[in-house]
DNA sequence: CTGTATCCTTAGGGATACTG
DNA sequence: CAGTATCCCTAAGGATACAG
């Protein structure tokens, strides 16, 4: 059952829904650094500038295995525990992500965006998707 | 200075300047509310199922008119007092909550989504999003 | 190092009373 | 009715210690 149960959920809204699952400070944060950052360990998060907590952390990545966003496999190569990456319904967040970018980008006067990657979702937002979905695949 | 200040943003990445604003179980339902559902007045937003409490709507509507978001203006008919409406950077976040909606509608299976709606969208975004722009200006 | 658990403070937010 | 303010409790989450 990746979705919450009747009494977590506080109405059949779609956009409810999806609040319920991510609406808090943090849970995107960490879909963001496996989307664009390459990030795929413990470590990798932890590092992340916006200084997460490691109790949040382990909350959050326990949380989007329960809602069926993110797996973890174990790392053959034993440098980390494990490797997480996204479930198919985590890789459908990225458009939802972009969005996000777009409008920080637009509306942050010291946005950190690279106006090559916002120029490129611009122009071919599909295409952006794709390469993205590609090679986390 | 409708963003956050200096001490308050985690980051500048524009991800986390959008959590940073938004990012919380409430915030976004009262734009959604506007969006979609045409509602302009405090009552209007209390009385959504979700069931939001006075303090935190009366908070959120004063948070998103610091950021910017959201302005209001006296009601004339003095039927309320103010009438809420979204800014220029407010109706900005059509797009994003138009993929929360996608996202929401396909993943949870007792979704309330309108099919018709949600076809609307995969078939025609940026008319969708013109209309409602058009509708709210 | 990776990840877990505990402590403790603050802030989010529910219930409700109050004002115009 | 519209909106504000208070009370109080729970949960979010920062700091940090601990275990493999």
């Amino acid at each position: 059952m990746p979705h919450p149960a009747k009494d977590c959920r506080r109405s059949d809204c779609p956009v409810s829904f999806t609040l319920d699952l991510l609406g808090d400070k943090w849970t995107l944060l960490v879909v963001r650094d496996i989307l664009f950052k390459d990030k795929k360990f413990y470590g990798d998060f932890l590092s992340s500038e916006e200084g997460i907590a490691t109790n949040i952390l382990a909350d959050r990545l326990e949380k989007l295995d329960q809602t069926g966003i993110l797996t973890w496999e174990k790392d053959p190569n034993h440098g980390s525990k494990y490797i997480y990456h996204l479930t198919e319904k985590g890789l459908d967040l990225l458009p939802m992500l972009l969005e996000m970018i777009l409008w920080g980008a637009k509306h942050d006067p010291q946005t950190a965006a690279p106006r090559k990657f916002i120029q490129a979702v611009k122009k071919n937002r599909e295409g952006v998707i794709r390469e993205i979905r590609e090679k986390l695949r």
